[in-house]
DNA sequence: TATCGTTTTACGGTTTCCCGTATAAAAACC
DNA sequence: GGTTTTTATACGGGAAACCGTAAAACGATA
Protein backbone atom coordinates (compact mmCIF):
# COMPACT_ATOMS: atom_id res chain seq x y z
CA UNK A 1 0.00 0.00 0.00
CA UNK A 2 0.87 3.27 -0.54
CA UNK A 3 3.58 5.58 2.38
CA UNK A 4 3.15 8.97 1.65
CA UNK A 5 0.25 10.60 -0.24
CA UNK A 6 -0.38 14.35 -1.81
CA UNK A 7 -3.87 15.56 -2.02
CA UNK A 8 -4.96 18.74 -4.47
CA UNK A 9 -8.14 19.55 -4.12
CA UNK A 10 -9.61 22.92 -3.93
CA UNK A 11 -13.26 22.40 -2.34
CA UNK A 12 -12.46 21.56 1.62
CA UNK A 13 -15.20 19.44 1.95
CA UNK A 14 -13.80 16.98 -0.59
CA UNK A 15 -10.54 17.13 0.84
CA UNK A 16 -11.77 16.69 3.99
CA UNK A 17 -13.39 13.21 2.87
CA UNK A 18 -10.53 12.15 1.01
CA UNK A 19 -8.26 12.39 3.92
CA UNK A 20 -10.79 10.50 5.78
CA UNK A 21 -10.71 7.77 3.00
CA UNK A 22 -7.29 7.47 3.43
CA UNK A 23 -7.11 6.87 7.19
CA UNK A 24 -9.90 4.05 6.47
CA UNK A 25 -6.95 2.45 4.77
CA UNK A 26 -4.58 2.90 7.41
CA UNK A 27 -2.56 5.66 5.43
CA UNK A 28 -1.32 7.49 8.00
CA UNK A 29 1.35 9.82 5.86
CA UNK A 30 -0.70 11.90 4.00
CA UNK A 31 -1.00 16.12 3.27
CA UNK A 32 -2.96 18.11 1.51
CA UNK A 33 -3.06 21.31 -0.63
CA UNK A 34 -5.65 23.63 -1.86
CA UNK A 35 -3.68 24.83 -4.82
CA UNK A 36 -1.81 23.25 -7.87
CA UNK A 37 1.33 25.61 -6.95
CA UNK A 38 1.61 24.01 -3.42
CA UNK A 39 1.15 20.78 -4.46
CA UNK A 40 3.92 20.87 -6.97
CA UNK A 41 6.17 22.69 -4.34
CA UNK A 42 5.05 20.06 -1.95
CA UNK A 43 6.30 17.39 -4.44
CA UNK A 44 9.75 18.89 -5.23
CA UNK A 45 10.52 19.47 -1.37
CA UNK A 46 10.01 15.59 -0.63
CA UNK A 47 12.09 14.35 -3.89
CA UNK A 48 15.23 13.64 -1.70
CA UNK A 49 13.47 13.86 1.51
CA UNK A 50 13.19 10.35 3.56
CA UNK A 51 9.49 9.78 2.30
CA UNK A 52 8.86 11.21 -1.27
CA UNK A 53 5.14 11.27 -1.98
CA UNK A 54 4.04 8.06 -3.54
CA UNK A 55 0.67 8.69 -5.06
CA UNK A 56 -0.86 12.08 -5.81
CA UNK A 57 -4.56 12.25 -5.82
CA UNK A 58 -5.65 15.68 -7.42
CA UNK A 59 -9.04 17.41 -8.90
CA UNK A 60 -8.96 18.77 -12.22
CA UNK A 61 -10.22 22.17 -12.00
CA UNK A 62 -9.42 24.64 -9.45
CA UNK A 63 -10.93 28.14 -9.06
CA UNK A 64 -9.38 31.17 -9.06
CA UNK A 65 -9.32 33.45 -6.31
CA UNK A 66 -7.02 36.71 -5.15
CA UNK A 67 -3.43 33.90 -5.23
CA UNK A 68 -1.99 34.22 -8.67
CA UNK A 69 -1.20 30.65 -9.81
CA UNK A 70 1.39 29.36 -12.31
CA UNK A 71 -0.03 26.23 -12.75
CA UNK A 72 -3.62 26.75 -13.43
CA UNK A 73 -5.14 23.28 -13.51
CA UNK A 74 -5.07 19.49 -12.63
CA UNK A 75 -3.84 18.47 -16.42
CA UNK A 76 -1.15 21.07 -15.71
CA UNK A 77 -0.17 20.21 -12.42
CA UNK A 78 -0.11 16.59 -13.94
CA UNK A 79 2.46 17.02 -16.59
CA UNK A 80 4.60 19.57 -14.02
CA UNK A 81 4.58 16.74 -11.32
CA UNK A 82 5.49 14.12 -14.08
CA UNK A 83 8.45 15.74 -14.77
CA UNK A 84 9.97 15.64 -11.45
CA UNK A 85 8.73 12.74 -10.53
CA UNK A 86 8.03 10.45 -13.32
CA UNK A 87 7.20 7.22 -10.96
CA UNK A 88 4.45 8.63 -8.64
CA UNK A 89 0.99 7.48 -9.15
CA UNK A 90 -1.18 9.58 -9.77
CA UNK A 91 -5.26 9.47 -9.32
CA UNK A 92 -7.73 11.91 -10.66
CA UNK A 93 -10.89 12.31 -8.69
CA UNK A 94 -13.12 14.80 -10.72
CA UNK A 95 -16.48 15.62 -11.43
CA UNK A 96 -15.77 15.62 -15.27
CA UNK A 97 -17.38 12.83 -17.43
CA UNK A 98 -16.46 13.55 -21.02
CA UNK A 99 -15.04 10.29 -22.38
CA UNK A 100 -12.59 12.23 -24.85
CA UNK A 101 -11.45 14.20 -22.24
CA UNK A 102 -10.57 11.47 -19.50
CA UNK A 103 -9.00 9.33 -22.75
CA UNK A 104 -6.68 11.96 -22.95
CA UNK A 105 -5.62 11.44 -19.16
CA UNK A 106 -5.07 8.50 -19.61
CA UNK A 107 -3.11 7.84 -22.82
CA UNK A 108 -1.56 11.69 -22.85
CA UNK A 109 -0.81 12.51 -19.35
CA UNK A 110 -0.39 9.24 -18.29
CA UNK A 111 -2.57 9.03 -15.21
CA UNK A 112 -2.66 5.57 -13.57
CA UNK A 113 -6.56 5.70 -12.33
CA UNK A 114 -9.26 8.35 -12.78
CA UNK A 115 -12.66 8.59 -10.21
CA UNK A 116 -15.97 10.49 -10.69
CA UNK A 117 -17.24 12.49 -7.90
CA UNK A 118 -20.83 10.43 -8.41
CA UNK A 119 -23.26 8.38 -6.07
CA UNK A 120 -20.55 5.78 -4.96
CA UNK A 121 -17.41 7.89 -5.39
CA UNK A 122 -16.04 6.83 -1.64
CA UNK A 123 -16.28 3.54 -2.23
CA UNK A 124 -14.67 4.07 -5.97
CA UNK A 125 -12.00 6.03 -4.44
CA UNK A 126 -10.90 3.14 -2.24
CA UNK A 127 -11.08 0.50 -4.86
CA UNK A 128 -8.91 2.74 -7.28
CA UNK A 129 -6.53 3.69 -4.42
CA UNK A 130 -6.15 -0.71 -3.79
CA UNK A 131 -5.81 -1.14 -7.67
CA UNK A 132 -3.32 1.74 -8.07
CA UNK A 133 -0.52 0.18 -4.95
CA UNK A 134 -1.43 -3.32 -7.21
CA UNK A 135 -0.09 -1.56 -9.74
CA UNK A 136 -3.02 -1.59 -11.59
CA UNK A 137 -5.16 1.24 -13.65
CA UNK A 138 -8.20 2.08 -12.42
CA UNK A 139 -11.69 3.95 -14.36
CA UNK A 140 -15.13 4.34 -12.44
CA UNK A 141 -17.50 1.21 -13.17
CA UNK A 142 -19.94 3.78 -14.87
CA UNK A 143 -17.81 5.10 -17.15
CA UNK A 144 -15.58 2.48 -18.49
CA UNK A 145 -18.13 1.74 -20.78
CA UNK A 146 -18.34 5.06 -22.33
CA UNK A 147 -14.48 5.50 -22.72
CA UNK A 148 -13.81 2.13 -24.61
CA UNK A 149 -16.67 2.96 -27.73
CA UNK A 150 -15.23 5.85 -28.79
CA UNK A 151 -17.52 8.36 -29.08
CA UNK A 152 -18.65 7.87 -32.84
CA UNK A 153 -16.22 9.90 -34.40
CA UNK A 154 -12.43 10.42 -34.68
CA UNK A 155 -11.57 14.60 -34.38
CA UNK A 156 -8.51 15.33 -35.83
CA UNK A 157 -6.49 18.66 -34.68
CA UNK A 158 -7.28 19.74 -38.13
CA UNK A 159 -11.12 19.78 -37.62
CA UNK A 160 -10.61 21.05 -33.83
CA UNK A 161 -9.45 23.81 -35.23
CA UNK A 162 -11.82 24.61 -37.92
CA UNK A 163 -14.81 24.02 -35.15
CA UNK A 164 -12.73 26.30 -32.48
CA UNK A 165 -12.60 29.23 -34.85
CA UNK A 166 -16.71 28.78 -35.75
CA UNK A 167 -16.90 28.62 -32.28
CA UNK A 168 -15.15 32.30 -31.91
CA UNK A 169 -16.73 33.82 -34.52
CA UNK A 170 -14.79 33.44 -37.64
CA UNK A 171 -16.40 33.52 -40.63
CA UNK A 172 -16.20 29.92 -42.50
CA UNK A 173 -15.07 32.18 -46.07
CA UNK A 174 -11.80 34.20 -43.48
CA UNK A 175 -10.73 30.47 -42.42
CA UNK A 176 -8.54 29.82 -45.18
CA UNK A 177 -6.16 32.86 -44.70
CA UNK A 178 -6.11 31.97 -41.02
CA UNK A 179 -5.07 28.52 -42.11
CA UNK A 180 -2.31 29.82 -44.18
CA UNK A 181 -0.59 32.48 -41.65
CA UNK A 182 -0.56 29.23 -39.15
CA UNK A 183 0.55 27.18 -42.05
CA UNK A 184 -1.90 24.49 -42.08
CA UNK A 185 -2.43 22.38 -44.74
CA UNK A 186 -5.09 22.13 -46.71
CA UNK A 187 -6.08 25.82 -46.54
CA UNK A 188 -8.53 26.09 -49.59
CA UNK A 189 -12.20 27.37 -48.47
CA UNK A 190 -13.21 24.17 -50.54
CA UNK A 191 -11.30 21.51 -48.22
CA UNK A 192 -12.71 23.33 -45.07
CA UNK A 193 -16.56 22.57 -46.21
CA UNK A 194 -15.45 19.42 -47.35
CA UNK A 195 -14.53 18.65 -43.96
CA UNK A 196 -17.25 20.59 -42.49
CA UNK A 197 -19.64 18.22 -44.71
CA UNK A 198 -17.89 15.33 -43.91
CA UNK A 199 -18.24 15.93 -39.87
CA UNK A 200 -21.52 16.89 -40.12
CA UNK A 201 -22.51 13.66 -42.61
CA UNK A 202 -20.97 11.14 -40.05
CA UNK A 203 -22.64 12.65 -36.90
CA UNK A 204 -26.41 13.09 -38.60
CA UNK A 205 -26.12 17.02 -38.42
CA UNK A 206 -27.32 19.36 -40.73
CA UNK A 207 -25.40 22.87 -39.36
CA UNK A 208 -22.78 24.21 -37.78
CA UNK A 209 -24.32 25.12 -34.83
CA UNK A 210 -24.86 21.27 -33.86
CA UNK A 211 -21.61 20.60 -34.71
CA UNK A 212 -20.34 22.84 -31.73
CA UNK A 213 -22.90 22.38 -29.24
CA UNK A 214 -21.08 18.07 -29.62
CA UNK A 215 -17.84 19.15 -29.42
CA UNK A 216 -18.33 21.41 -26.36
CA UNK A 217 -20.62 18.74 -24.73
CA UNK A 218 -17.68 16.03 -24.95
CA UNK A 219 -15.72 18.65 -24.29
CA UNK A 220 -13.74 18.21 -27.49
CA UNK A 221 -13.92 22.26 -27.61
CA UNK B 1 -28.88 24.67 17.68
CA UNK B 2 -30.91 22.09 15.31
CA UNK B 3 -31.78 18.66 16.73
CA UNK B 4 -32.51 16.60 13.84
CA UNK B 5 -30.77 17.07 10.28
CA UNK B 6 -31.84 15.59 6.70
CA UNK B 7 -29.05 15.32 4.13
CA UNK B 8 -29.88 14.78 0.94
CA UNK B 9 -27.33 14.37 -1.19
CA UNK B 10 -25.83 11.54 -3.82
CA UNK B 11 -22.21 11.64 -4.07
CA UNK B 12 -20.65 9.69 -1.05
CA UNK B 13 -17.91 11.84 -0.36
CA UNK B 14 -19.52 14.79 0.02
CA UNK B 15 -22.17 13.31 2.02
CA UNK B 16 -19.12 11.75 4.43
CA UNK B 17 -17.80 15.46 5.33
CA UNK B 18 -21.24 17.17 5.76
CA UNK B 19 -21.84 14.48 8.34
CA UNK B 20 -18.99 15.30 9.91
CA UNK B 21 -19.08 18.58 10.29
CA UNK B 22 -22.61 17.72 11.93
CA UNK B 23 -20.57 15.85 14.28
CA UNK B 24 -17.98 19.12 15.11
CA UNK B 25 -21.04 20.64 15.78
CA UNK B 26 -22.56 17.94 18.28
CA UNK B 27 -25.15 18.02 16.30
CA UNK B 28 -25.65 14.22 16.57
CA UNK B 29 -29.28 13.02 15.28
CA UNK B 30 -28.38 13.19 11.06
CA UNK B 31 -29.79 11.35 8.13
CA UNK B 32 -28.87 11.07 4.87
CA UNK B 33 -30.07 9.79 1.70
CA UNK B 34 -28.43 9.52 -1.52
CA UNK B 35 -32.24 10.06 -3.54
CA UNK B 36 -34.92 13.29 -3.70
CA UNK B 37 -37.54 11.07 -2.89
CA UNK B 38 -36.08 8.72 -0.14
CA UNK B 39 -35.48 12.47 1.49
CA UNK B 40 -39.44 13.36 0.70
CA UNK B 41 -40.31 10.73 2.65
CA UNK B 42 -38.10 10.47 5.62
CA UNK B 43 -39.25 13.68 6.25
CA UNK B 44 -42.85 12.71 5.77
CA UNK B 45 -42.48 9.85 7.85
CA UNK B 46 -41.12 11.64 10.82
CA UNK B 47 -43.38 14.53 10.40
CA UNK B 48 -45.47 13.43 13.23
CA UNK B 49 -43.22 11.36 15.45
CA UNK B 50 -41.17 12.08 18.72
CA UNK B 51 -38.22 14.57 16.51
CA UNK B 52 -39.22 15.80 12.92
CA UNK B 53 -36.67 17.36 11.06
CA UNK B 54 -35.80 20.79 11.63
CA UNK B 55 -33.24 21.51 8.69
CA UNK B 56 -32.49 20.11 5.40
CA UNK B 57 -29.35 20.19 4.09
CA UNK B 58 -29.97 19.48 0.07
CA UNK B 59 -27.44 19.46 -3.34
CA UNK B 60 -29.48 20.65 -6.55
CA UNK B 61 -28.34 18.22 -8.65
CA UNK B 62 -28.95 14.52 -8.67
CA UNK B 63 -27.17 12.15 -11.51
CA UNK B 64 -29.87 9.82 -12.55
CA UNK B 65 -29.07 5.80 -12.11
CA UNK B 66 -31.41 2.84 -12.55
CA UNK B 67 -33.54 3.56 -9.81
CA UNK B 68 -36.59 5.54 -11.04
CA UNK B 69 -37.14 8.56 -9.31
CA UNK B 70 -40.62 11.05 -8.72
CA UNK B 71 -38.36 13.95 -8.14
CA UNK B 72 -35.51 14.58 -10.35
CA UNK B 73 -33.41 17.51 -8.45
CA UNK B 74 -33.09 19.49 -5.57
CA UNK B 75 -35.57 22.31 -6.36
CA UNK B 76 -38.54 20.16 -7.29
CA UNK B 77 -37.63 18.13 -3.96
CA UNK B 78 -37.24 21.78 -1.53
CA UNK B 79 -40.80 22.65 -3.38
CA UNK B 80 -42.13 19.13 -2.32
CA UNK B 81 -40.59 19.45 0.80
CA UNK B 82 -42.18 23.13 1.48
CA UNK B 83 -45.81 21.60 1.29
CA UNK B 84 -45.66 19.37 3.90
CA UNK B 85 -43.01 20.78 6.44
CA UNK B 86 -43.66 24.74 5.54
CA UNK B 87 -41.68 25.12 9.04
CA UNK B 88 -38.23 22.93 8.15
CA UNK B 89 -35.01 25.04 7.53
CA UNK B 90 -33.49 24.53 3.80
CA UNK B 91 -30.11 24.87 3.38
CA UNK B 92 -28.77 24.11 -0.24
CA UNK B 93 -24.69 22.84 -0.66
CA UNK B 94 -24.43 23.37 -4.05
CA UNK B 95 -21.43 23.83 -6.66
CA UNK B 96 -23.91 25.99 -9.08
CA UNK B 97 -22.52 29.55 -9.12
CA UNK B 98 -25.31 31.06 -11.97
CA UNK B 99 -26.30 34.19 -9.83
CA UNK B 100 -29.75 34.40 -11.43
CA UNK B 101 -30.15 30.51 -10.23
CA UNK B 102 -29.28 31.45 -6.72
CA UNK B 103 -31.66 34.26 -6.48
CA UNK B 104 -34.66 32.69 -7.56
CA UNK B 105 -33.96 29.31 -4.83
CA UNK B 106 -34.17 32.29 -2.00
CA UNK B 107 -37.53 34.35 -3.80
CA UNK B 108 -39.01 31.71 -5.27
CA UNK B 109 -38.25 28.61 -3.58
CA UNK B 110 -37.70 30.06 -0.17
CA UNK B 111 -34.52 29.05 0.92
CA UNK B 112 -32.65 29.76 4.16
CA UNK B 113 -29.15 29.77 2.62
CA UNK B 114 -26.73 28.25 -0.15
CA UNK B 115 -23.07 27.19 0.40
CA UNK B 116 -21.21 26.72 -2.49
CA UNK B 117 -18.82 23.88 -3.07
CA UNK B 118 -15.97 26.08 -3.17
CA UNK B 119 -12.25 26.53 -1.16
CA UNK B 120 -13.31 27.16 2.17
CA UNK B 121 -16.89 25.33 1.69
CA UNK B 122 -16.07 23.37 5.25
CA UNK B 123 -15.89 26.80 7.04
CA UNK B 124 -18.84 28.22 4.85
CA UNK B 125 -20.98 24.83 5.88
CA UNK B 126 -20.91 25.69 9.75
CA UNK B 127 -21.43 29.12 9.76
CA UNK B 128 -24.16 28.49 8.02
CA UNK B 129 -26.08 26.42 10.01
CA UNK B 130 -24.81 28.45 12.56
CA UNK B 131 -26.47 31.09 11.09
CA UNK B 132 -29.87 29.34 10.21
CA UNK B 133 -30.52 28.52 13.67
CA UNK B 134 -30.42 31.93 14.98
CA UNK B 135 -32.83 32.77 12.48
CA UNK B 136 -30.92 34.15 10.18
CA UNK B 137 -30.27 33.72 6.24
CA UNK B 138 -27.00 32.35 4.65
CA UNK B 139 -25.22 33.40 1.16
CA UNK B 140 -21.75 31.81 0.88
CA UNK B 141 -19.13 35.35 0.98
CA UNK B 142 -18.09 34.96 -2.69
CA UNK B 143 -21.61 35.08 -3.97
CA UNK B 144 -23.02 37.76 -2.04
CA UNK B 145 -21.87 40.78 -4.56
CA UNK B 146 -22.86 38.73 -8.15
CA UNK B 147 -25.94 37.91 -6.74
CA UNK B 148 -26.95 41.42 -6.23
CA UNK B 149 -24.95 42.38 -10.05
CA UNK B 150 -27.54 40.51 -12.17
CA UNK B 151 -24.06 39.57 -14.05
CA UNK B 152 -23.95 39.90 -18.09
CA UNK B 153 -27.30 39.11 -19.75
CA UNK B 154 -30.51 37.43 -18.59
CA UNK B 155 -31.69 34.81 -20.89
CA UNK B 156 -35.22 34.72 -21.39
CA UNK B 157 -37.15 31.22 -22.11
CA UNK B 158 -37.61 32.55 -25.33
CA UNK B 159 -34.19 33.15 -25.56
CA UNK B 160 -33.16 29.45 -24.60
CA UNK B 161 -35.44 28.10 -27.15
CA UNK B 162 -34.23 29.79 -29.82
CA UNK B 163 -31.22 28.70 -29.24
CA UNK B 164 -31.68 25.08 -28.12
CA UNK B 165 -33.44 24.97 -31.63
CA UNK B 166 -30.45 26.00 -33.44
CA UNK B 167 -28.15 23.91 -31.76
CA UNK B 168 -30.28 20.98 -32.72
CA UNK B 169 -30.00 22.02 -36.00
CA UNK B 170 -33.32 23.68 -37.01
CA UNK B 171 -32.87 26.07 -39.96
CA UNK B 172 -33.48 29.67 -38.97
CA UNK B 173 -36.38 30.05 -41.24
CA UNK B 174 -37.99 26.87 -40.19
CA UNK B 175 -37.99 27.95 -36.27
CA UNK B 176 -41.21 30.41 -36.83
CA UNK B 177 -43.53 27.47 -37.66
CA UNK B 178 -41.99 25.59 -34.45
CA UNK B 179 -43.36 28.50 -32.40
CA UNK B 180 -46.50 28.86 -33.65
CA UNK B 181 -47.02 25.19 -33.28
CA UNK B 182 -45.94 25.39 -29.52
CA UNK B 183 -48.05 28.75 -29.30
CA UNK B 184 -44.83 30.90 -28.49
CA UNK B 185 -45.50 34.32 -28.68
CA UNK B 186 -43.61 36.19 -30.92
CA UNK B 187 -43.56 33.84 -33.82
CA UNK B 188 -42.49 36.02 -36.72
CA UNK B 189 -39.05 35.65 -38.52
CA UNK B 190 -38.13 38.90 -38.10
CA UNK B 191 -39.05 38.64 -34.25
CA UNK B 192 -36.44 35.95 -34.40
CA UNK B 193 -33.90 37.73 -36.07
CA UNK B 194 -34.40 40.58 -33.75
CA UNK B 195 -34.11 38.61 -30.71
CA UNK B 196 -30.80 36.52 -31.86
CA UNK B 197 -29.14 40.16 -32.60
CA UNK B 198 -30.18 41.60 -29.24
CA UNK B 199 -28.44 38.92 -27.89
CA UNK B 200 -25.00 38.69 -30.24
CA UNK B 201 -25.16 42.32 -29.98
CA UNK B 202 -25.08 42.32 -25.93
CA UNK B 203 -22.23 40.11 -26.01
CA UNK B 204 -20.15 41.24 -28.78
CA UNK B 205 -20.84 38.34 -30.75
CA UNK B 206 -20.98 37.95 -34.72
CA UNK B 207 -21.87 34.29 -35.29
CA UNK B 208 -24.46 32.10 -34.09
CA UNK B 209 -21.96 29.54 -33.41
CA UNK B 210 -21.00 31.66 -30.82
CA UNK B 211 -24.07 32.67 -28.76
CA UNK B 212 -24.24 27.91 -28.75
CA UNK B 213 -20.52 28.14 -27.97
CA UNK B 214 -21.30 30.65 -24.89
CA UNK B 215 -24.73 29.06 -23.47
CA UNK B 216 -23.01 25.72 -24.29
CA UNK B 217 -20.14 26.67 -21.42
CA UNK B 218 -22.00 28.21 -18.92
CA UNK B 219 -25.21 25.33 -19.02
CA UNK B 220 -27.59 27.70 -20.61
CA UNK B 221 -28.61 25.02 -22.92
C1' DT C 1 9.64 12.27 -67.62
C1' DA C 2 5.13 10.43 -68.35
C1' DT C 3 1.10 8.55 -66.31
C1' DC C 4 -2.23 7.40 -63.00
C1' DG C 5 -4.63 8.35 -58.83
C1' DT C 6 -5.48 11.27 -55.16
C1' DT C 7 -5.94 15.56 -52.99
C1' DT C 8 -6.57 20.36 -53.17
C1' DT C 9 -8.37 24.43 -55.15
C1' DA C 10 -11.31 27.33 -58.07
C1' DC C 11 -15.74 28.56 -59.81
C1' DG C 12 -20.85 29.16 -60.37
C1' DG C 13 -25.57 28.45 -59.13
C1' DT C 14 -28.82 27.92 -55.37
C1' DT C 15 -30.29 28.38 -50.68
C1' DT C 16 -30.09 30.41 -46.39
C1' DC C 17 -28.92 34.04 -43.53
C1' DC C 18 -28.37 38.93 -42.48
C1' DC C 19 -30.07 43.60 -42.06
C1' DG C 20 -32.55 47.63 -43.06
C1' DT C 21 -36.96 49.55 -43.96
C1' DA C 22 -41.89 49.65 -44.30
C1' DT C 23 -46.29 48.14 -42.86
C1' DA C 24 -49.50 46.16 -39.52
C1' DA C 25 -51.03 45.08 -35.06
C1' DA C 26 -51.30 45.77 -30.20
C1' DA C 27 -50.81 48.40 -25.91
C1' DA C 28 -50.75 52.55 -23.40
C1' DC C 29 -52.09 57.10 -22.82
C1' DC C 30 -54.86 61.17 -22.97
C1' DG D 1 -62.60 57.11 -29.41
C1' DG D 2 -58.50 58.70 -31.14
C1' DT D 3 -53.56 59.38 -30.81
C1' DT D 4 -49.05 58.05 -29.58
C1' DT D 5 -45.81 54.58 -28.45
C1' DT D 6 -44.36 50.15 -28.59
C1' DT D 7 -44.10 45.68 -30.56
C1' DA D 8 -44.69 42.34 -34.26
C1' DT D 9 -44.63 41.00 -39.05
C1' DA D 10 -43.62 41.31 -44.01
C1' DC D 11 -40.63 42.28 -47.72
C1' DG D 12 -36.34 42.87 -50.47
C1' DG D 13 -31.49 43.51 -51.53
C1' DG D 14 -26.98 41.86 -50.54
C1' DA D 15 -23.66 38.76 -48.10
C1' DA D 16 -22.43 34.28 -46.63
C1' DA D 17 -22.96 29.51 -46.74
C1' DC D 18 -23.97 25.33 -49.27
C1' DC D 19 -23.16 22.02 -52.97
C1' DG D 20 -21.82 20.04 -57.18
C1' DT D 21 -18.45 20.04 -60.83
C1' DA D 22 -14.26 20.98 -63.15
C1' DA D 23 -9.56 22.23 -63.21
C1' DA D 24 -5.06 22.24 -61.05
C1' DA D 25 -1.47 20.56 -57.99
C1' DC D 26 0.74 16.91 -55.86
C1' DG D 27 2.81 12.06 -55.12
C1' DA D 28 4.00 7.77 -56.17
C1' DT D 29 5.40 4.64 -59.57
C1' DA D 30 7.51 2.86 -63.50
Amino acid sequence: MFKSVLIAEDQEMTSISVRKTLEDLNITRAEYTYYCDDALMHIRKNLQGEAPFDLLITDLSFEEDHRKQEIAGGVELIDAVRKIAPNIKVLVFSAENKPALIDDLFKKHGINGFVRKARHDAKDLKLAIDALAKGRTYLSPDLKQSVKQKNTFEFTSYDITIISLLSQGTLQKNIPSYLQENDIKPSGLSSVEKRLNMMKEVLEFSKNEQLVAYCKDFGII
